[in-house]
RNA sequence: UGGUGUGUAGCUUAAUGGUGAAGCGCUCCCCUGUUAAGGGAGAUAUUGUAGGUUCGAGUCCUACCACAUCAGCCA
């Protein structure tokens, strides 16, 4: 792979051989031709020598174009060229695809990530899409590196759901009913009908379902696609998103904010070691302080702070804001950045805060105003990780399900849980693509994800 | 969903209401162990869509569409 022959510690002057694409070729009429191989193995390519005496250097290599796709034969050598130790002295070059330069859509030239996106199925061979998907890919394997290392089990929750309610956010409907059929007068849509003789949703949290492994097995993390219709229109927002969700048995507050501030460390501290080359790529062209942004967070620990003290700091600011920070109300982006951006400089977990604001299923704290509620902020993304105790009481639980207007009767095998032999619990939602974006510096989650799925837009 | 902004060549951008330019890329020529190669010549546009104002609209107005961005919803 390209990846073992620019850092080639072996003898030179062997064979090897390599496939891949041709990034970019530069010709010489003194007889040969630089081609520039990259093979998505690392973020550099490698340097090909084609002289002139190649069978198919008039028929084929002078005709060669960026996205090409080729294997190459040869030597091994030591560059005498500056910019790179190694090159491949072609023997023989085989060309499996050519590519046409006038309709291809990447240049040389620097392309816009808004142009990228129309393009989402082409964007993977620039440079920046090749160091998202390592970077991306690296994330996936500290993910399950970490909780598999402390024991957690890895499970599936569904990811069609027939909870009328799960509380977070517009839910996408799952149907086979045939949407052009026309009801009659007065008639209603019969879901009795329907597949599942529900009415079903894709899910837009796996934490339910995993609660009831967790209070059965111990520790469980989820790992999954999540879904939410809103119309929502930002820099970190998708309609579909991958979440990873731990859950904690006999674990309460504290544990989960120890568990979500340690999980951070492990996956900065994972991108930092496994990936420099394409960390490199995102410090010079991306986001300028990436790096050290990034050692900020493996070797200082995080800010934590109470809901109540955080509206404190911000009223006795003096600063400016649009909105009026005042307990009882949720923190604005503007308050949340100035927490993280200009107060404390660095991630900060915000917990206990009002009832009103977070979920039915968040424990009571003793106040009884506030619940065990946990907000892992960064900055420049906000809100990375959500998450609670989980309340383990099923008189307070029941209560508040009825307090707020919630169907009791969806939530039987929930409210079980607390039946039977409850445990305190906790757990938390991570954003994974938020973790991406905050790992690369890239400034849009759409360009963090190989396919975005947001308003309007399914393509591809 | 609301506020703001943008839409011109394959790409990136110019163009006081008056004949739509340039760079990159492409084609040809010259030079070259090059590396965002260099030098010269050339080809390339229903200015997002539909109306309107005007002698004349890329430019001003209206509507729509798309995209971006900020806010809300959240992870």
């Amino acid at each position: 792979m390209v990846n073992e022959a620019r850092n080639w510690d072996q003898e030179f002057n062997t064979e090897i051989l390599l496939k891949g694409w041709i990034r970019t070729k530069r010709d010489s009429k003194g007889g040969f031709s630089f081609l520039e191989i990259n093979d998505g193995s690392c973020f550099g390519n490698i340097q090909i020598v084609a002289d002139k005496e190649l069978e198919n250097y008039e028929s084929e290599i002078l005709k060669l174009f960026p996205g090409s796709s080729v294997s190459i034969k040869g030597i091994i050598v030591e560059s005498p060229g500056k910019g790179q130790n190694a090159e491949i002295q072609a023997k023989e070059i085989k060309v499996y695809g050519f590519c046409d330069v006038n309709t291809y859509p990447i240049q040389k030239q620097r392309l816009s990530p808004e142009k990228l996106r129309e393009i989402a199925h082409i964007r993977p061979r620039t440079n920046t899409f090749g160091a998202v998907t390592r970077v991306r890919n690296e994330l996936i394997k500290a993910t399950h590196e970490f909780y598999q290392s402390k024991g957690f089990l890895n499970i599936h929750t569904p990811i069609i759901t027939g909870n009328d309610c799960e509380g977070a956010g517009q839910m996408f409907q799952v149907t086979t009913l045939d949407m052009n059929r026309k009801l009659k007068e007065n008639e209603t849509v019969d879901y009795a009908d329907d597949f599942f003789g529900k009415k079903t949703h894709l899910t837009v949290s796996g934490q339910l379902e995993a609660e009831t492994y967790a209070c059965a097995l111990g520790n469980v993390y989820t790992f999954g696609p999540t879904f939410r219709a809103e119309n929502s229109n930002t820099t970190r927002h998708l309609s579909e998103f991958w979440m990873v969700e731990p859950e904690m048995a006999f674990a309460d507050i504290q544990d989960d904010m120890d568990l979500a501030e340690d999980y951070l460390k492990h996956l900065c501290s994972s991108v930092l070691n496994n990936c420099a080359e394409d960390m490199e790529f995102f410090q010079k062209r991306i986001s300028k302080t990436i790096i050290e942004k990034l050692q900020n967070i493996t070797e200082n620990s995080f800010e934590r702070i109470s809901y109540t003290d955080a509206v404190k700091i911000l009223v006795e600011s003096n600063k400016k804001f649009e909105f009026k920070p005042e307990w009882g109300i949720d923190l604005q982006t503007e308050h949340e950045r100035y927490l993280t951006e200009e107060k404390f400089k660095k991630p900060v977990i915000i917990i206990d805060y009002p009832k009103n604001i977070k979920a039915f299923y968040m424990k009571a704290n003793d106040d009884e105003k506030t619940v065990a509620a946990m907000d892992v902020l960064v900055p420049e993304i906000g809100e990375i990780i959500g998450g609670s105790q989980r309340e383990d009481d099923f008189d307070k639980l029941s209560k508040r399900i009825k307090e707020m207007e919630i169907d009791i009767d969806e939530y039987w095998w929930y409210l079980d849980l607390r039946k039977f032999g409850s445990v305190p619990h906790a757990g938390f939602g991570l954003g994974f693509e938020r973790a991406v974006q905050f790992c690369t510096g890239m400034a849009n989650i759409r360009d963090v994800i190989p396919f975005p799925r947001t308003p309007r837009n399914a393509d591809f």
